[in-house]
RNA sequence: GGUCUCGUAGCUCAGCUGGAUAGAGCAACUGCCUUCUAAGCAGUAGGUCUUUGGUUCGAAUCCAAACGGGAUCACCA
C-alpha cells in the first residue's frame, strides 16, 4: 500500500509538471482516503492549484484524471467532483498488492533502540481496581506494539512497597488481625491486606474528627482570652484550622501533614500555658490533644515507618509477611489479565538512590541548599517553579526517589527511551522530573517519555477507594467470565469442546471485552465506565472482532478439507475482484503503517481502530460474497487466501492489545 | 486564582498534519439465517461539532476570548 501510494503520488506529481508545468514533489503530493460514498481510493484535491494554472478547481481534475488513466496502468478511472480528484485503482493491481502482502517477509531493523516501559507500579497495600487495570493494558498493550516496531522492549514494574501506605495496612493489622492469614479467612492476599488498610482509613478518619472537635474548643476558648493569648494561637492555631476546617474531602491525602502539625500546636500550647498558670483549661486540653495524639493510629503509622527504616526486625518480618500475601494476590491476577514483566524494581530497595543524584546535582551547583539544609532545585526557567529534593532531615521526597530510580534504569539498560505509564494526575510532577534530569545535564533525559492517562470515571463520578465507589479488579473480570458464559451457552455454539477449553474461552472472550473496551478510547482522555451497560458482546467491542477471527477459522477447516490450495499462483491472474474484496486488501496493506503510527502516538486505540475496520470489512464481503460457491478457481483459491490473510492479522493487532484470538465461538 | 487539559448524535466514542453531504457502536425502528458461525449484514431516524470572533478558496480541525467539566499548584506518595 505503501508502495502503490508512493507511485501514485510520483505519478501525480509528473502529470502536474507535464500539463501544467507545476512543480510539486511527491512527497508533497497529498493523497487523501476516498469518501465511502464516491468510487476511488486516493483523492486528490485540486483547490490549491486553481492560482497558479489558471483554471477552475474540476477542469484541472478532469485534465489530470484522463491523463493518469491513460498513462498510469494502476489507475482504472477517475472522477472529479468539485476540486477533489477522485482516483480508482484497477483489481489487477490490488491483486499484485495482496499478493506482495502474501509472501513478505518481516523485516528487521539493524539497530535496534531500547525501549523501557514502566507500568502497573501498583502500592502494596490494597487490591487492583478498574484504574489499574487501564495502566496495565496500556502499559502491556504499548510495550508490544513498540515491539512490533522493532524495538528491544523492556517491560518494568516499580512496585511500591513501602511507606505510610503499608504501615496503614500494618498497623490496623497489628491491633485488630488477629492472626488472619490468607489461608486460614480464604481470602485473596492482596484483598485481605486491602481490608486493613480500609480499616484503617475508617479508624483514622474518625480520630482526626474527634482531634478537630478537640481543636475547636481551643480555638473557641482562644477567641475570648488575652490579646496576648490571642496573637499567639492566631499565628499558630487559627492558621492550621482554617486549613483544615471543611477540609474532610481531602483528609484522606492529607492525614500525614495534618498529624506533623499536632505537635508543633502542642508545643505552643505549652508555652502559653505557662504563662497562663492560672486557666487550667489550657492545661485540661493540652492533656486532651496530647493523649488523643498519641492515640492517633496515623501517628503510630508513621512511628512504625520510622522503625522499618532503621530495621526493626518484628517490623520487617511484619512487612514481609503481609508484602508476601500482596504479591501472591498480585501474581494471581497478572495471569489472569495476561500481563508480566521483565523486571520487578522495589521500591525498598531503590528509595535511598535519589540522594547521590542530589549530591551530583549540589556539586554541579543546579541544586542548591537553604540555610535550613533543605535542598532544592530551581525551575523558573523551565517555566515550572521551585521544587524541593532533599528535606532537611536529610530524608527522600518522591521525586528524590524518582531521579535515583531514573538513573538506575538507565545504568540497567541504556534505554534510548524510558515510557512512563502514569495517570495523568501526575503530569507536573513527570514534567518536573524530566525538567531536573535536564538540567543534569543527564543524556536519557531527552528520553523519558510520560504516558499520561486519563481517569476511569463511573456513572456515579470519580472512584473513590474511601466510599467504597471503586470497581474491584478480581470482581469485575469474575463477573465478565460470568458474563461472557451465559452468552456463549444462550448462542449454544461450542459443542464439542471440553470444560477445559470453554473455560478457557469464556476467559479469552471476557478480558477481549474488557481490554477493548478500556484500550479503544484514547489514552489522553478520560473515560466512563458504566458496569450496567459498557461491556458489550455487540458493535464495536472486543468479541466481535474476535468472532470474525472464529468465522475465518471455520473457513479455513472447511477449505483445508477440501483440499483448496492458498498458493500465490493460484490467483495471480486474477483480473476481477468484488468491490468488498479490494476493501479489505486496501485495509490489509495500511497495516504496518497503522502499527507505526501507534507506536509514534503511543496509542494502543489506533490499533483498536484499525482491528475494527477489517473486521468491519471483512464481514461485509463474507455477506456478500460468497467463498465456497466459486466456481472459478482463482476466485475461490483468492478468497481463501484472503480470509487467511484478514485472520493472521485480527490475530497480530489483537495480539498488540493483549488480547487472544479464538478459532471457535 | 495561576498552569495544564477536555467539550462532536439521547449515551459511549472516532475524526483534529485544515478539504466533499461530520462517522461508528449502544439505545429505537425496518429488512436479511433450507447456502461458509445472525456475537453478523443492509437500511431508517437522530448533529447550530459548547459559544463568539479571527486566519482563508475552504474550519469539528489552526488562533483568541468566553462559558462549562477535570487535573494540578505538599518538606504525600
Amino acid at each position: 500500500m505503501i508502495a502503490l501510494e508512493r507511485k501514485i503520488a510520483q505519478s501525480v506529481s509528473s502529470a502536474l509538471q507535464a500539463l501544467f508545468s507545476v512543480n510539486l514533489a511527491p512527497d508533497q503530493v497529498n493523497l487523501q482516503p476516498t469518501r465511502k460514498e464516491f468510487a476511488g481510493t486516493f483523492t486528490f484535491v485540486t483547490f490549491p492549484y486553481t492560482k497558479t494554472v489558471g483554471k477552475g478547481p474540476e477542469q484541472i481534475g478532469h485534465t489530470l484524471g484522463e491523463y493518469l488513466k491513460t498513462n498510469v496502468p494502476e489507475i482504472a478511472d477517475y472522477n472529479v467532483v468539485k476540486g477533489f480528484l477522485n482516483l480508482v485503482i484497477n483489481d489487477e493491481t490490488w491483486v499484485s498488492v495482496f499478493r506482495n502482502l502474501f509472501n513478505q517477509p518481516t523485516t528487521e531493523t539493524g539497530k535496534r533502540e531500547k525501549v523501557v516501559v514502566e507500568y502497573s507500579s501498583p502500592n502494596t497495600n490494597k487490591p487492583l481496581h478498574l484504574g489499574h487495570l487501564r495502566n496495565n493494558f496500556l502499559g502491556y498493550s504499548v510495550a508490544e506494539i513498540l515491539k512490533a516496531n522493532g524495538k528491544d522492549v523492556v517491560k518494568v514494574n516499580l512496585i511500591n512497597d513501602r511507606g505510610i501506605h503499608i504501615c496503614k495496612s500494618m498497623v490496623a493489622y497489628q491491633k485488630l488481625g488477629n492472626g488472619e492469614t490468607p489461608e486460614l479467612t480464604g481470602i485473596k492476599g492482596d484483598h485481605l491486606v486491602g481490608k486493613y488498610y480500609v480499616l484503617f482509613e475508617t479508624i483514622n478518619k474518625f480520630q482526626i474528627k474527634q482531634l478537630k472537635a478537640v481543636q475547636e474548643e481551643l480555638f473557641n476558648l482562644g477567641n475570648f482570652h488575652s490579646e496576648r493569648y490571642r496573637i499567639l494561637t492566631i499565628d499558630q492555631v487559627f492558621h492550621y484550622w482554617e486549613n483544615f476546617k471543611n477540609d474532610l474531602e481531602k483528609e484522606e491525602k492529607k492525614d500525614v501533614a495534618y498529624s506533623r502539625l499536632i505537635p508543633k500546636l502542642l508545643n505552643s500550647l505549652k508555652k502559653i500555658a505557662k504563662d497562663e498558670r492560672e486557666n487550667p483549661s489550657i492545661f485540661f486540653i493540652i492533656k486532651k490533644l496530647e493523649s488523643l495524639y498519641n492515640e492517633l493510629w496515623i501517628v503510630q503509622a508513621q512511628k512504625m515507618l520510622k522503625k522499618w527504616e532503621s530495621g526493626d526486625k518484628k517490623i520487617i518480618e511484619l512487612w514481609e509477611k503481609m508484602n508476601g500475601w500482596v504479591y501472591a494476590g498480585f501474581d494471581e491476577t497478572y495471569r489472569t489479565i495476561g500481563v508480566d514483566f521483565d523486571k520487578y524494581y522495589y521500591e525498598s530497595q531503590t528509595y535511598l538512590l535519589g540522594k547521590d543524584s542530589v549530591a551530583e546535582g549540589l556539586g554541579n551547583y543546579v541544586f542548591y541548599r537553604k540555610s535550613d539544609g533543605s535542598v532544592w532545585v530551581d525551575l523558573k526557567e523551565e517555566g515550572l517553579d521551585e521544587k524541593l529534593v532533599l528535606r532537611a532531615d536529610g530524608t527522600s521526597v518522591y521525586i528524590t526517589q524518582d531521579l535515583g530510580t531514573a538513573q538506575l534504569k538507565y545504568d540497567d539498560f541504556k534505554y534510548d527511551t524510558s515510557v512512563y505509564v502514569i495517570a495523568d494526575e501526575q503530569n507536573y510532577h513527570m514534567q518536573v522530573l524530566k525538567a531536573i534530569l535536564q538540567k543534569m545535564g543527564k543524556p536519557y533525559a531527552a528520553g523519558i517519555f510520560h504516558l499520561s492517562y486519563g481517569m476511569v470515571d463511573l456513572p456515579s463520578g470519580k472512584m473513590k477507594s474511601r466510599e467504597g465507589t471503586v470497581v474491584d479488579a478480581d470482581e469485575l473480570v469474575a463477573e465478565m467470565v460470568e458474563t461472557a458464559r451465559q452468552r456463549t451457552d444462550e448462542l449454544g455454539k461450542i459443542e464439542g469442546l471440553s470444560e477445559l477449553e470453554a473455560q478457557q474461552l469464556y476467559l479469552t472472550l471476557a478480558m477481549g471485552a474488557l481490554k477493548y473496551f478500556l484500550l479503544k478510547v484514547d489514552p489522553k482522555k478520560r473515560m466512563l465506565f458504566n458496569p450496567e451497560e459498557s461491556i458489550n458482546f455487540q458493535g464495536n467491542t472486543g468479541p466481535f472482532i474476535q468472532y470474525t477471527h472464529a468465522r475465518i477459522a471455520a473457513i479455513m477447516r472447511k477449505a483445508a478439507e477440501l483440499n483448496i490450495t492458498t498458493e500465490v499462483n493460484a490467483f495471480e491472474n486474477l483480473i476481477n475482484l468484488h468491490e468488498t474484496e479490494a476493501e479489505v486488501v486496501a485495509l490489509l496493506a495500511t497495516y504496518q503503517k497503522v502499527v507505526a503510527e501507534a507506536a509514534g502516538l503511543f496509542a494502543p486505540s489506533v490499533i483498536g481502530q484499525y482491528a475494527y475496520d477489517l473486521a468491519k470489512a471483512y464481514n461485509r464481503f463474507y455477506t456478500e460474497v460468497s467463498i465456497f460457491q466459486e466456481t472459478n478457481p482463482a476466485a475461490l483459491a483468492f478468497r481463501v487466501a484472503l480470509s487467511g490473510k484478514v485472520a493472521e492479522t485480527v490475530k497480530k493487532a489483537m495480539r498488540l492489545l493483549g488480547i487472544n484470538v479464538p478459532d471457535r465461538m
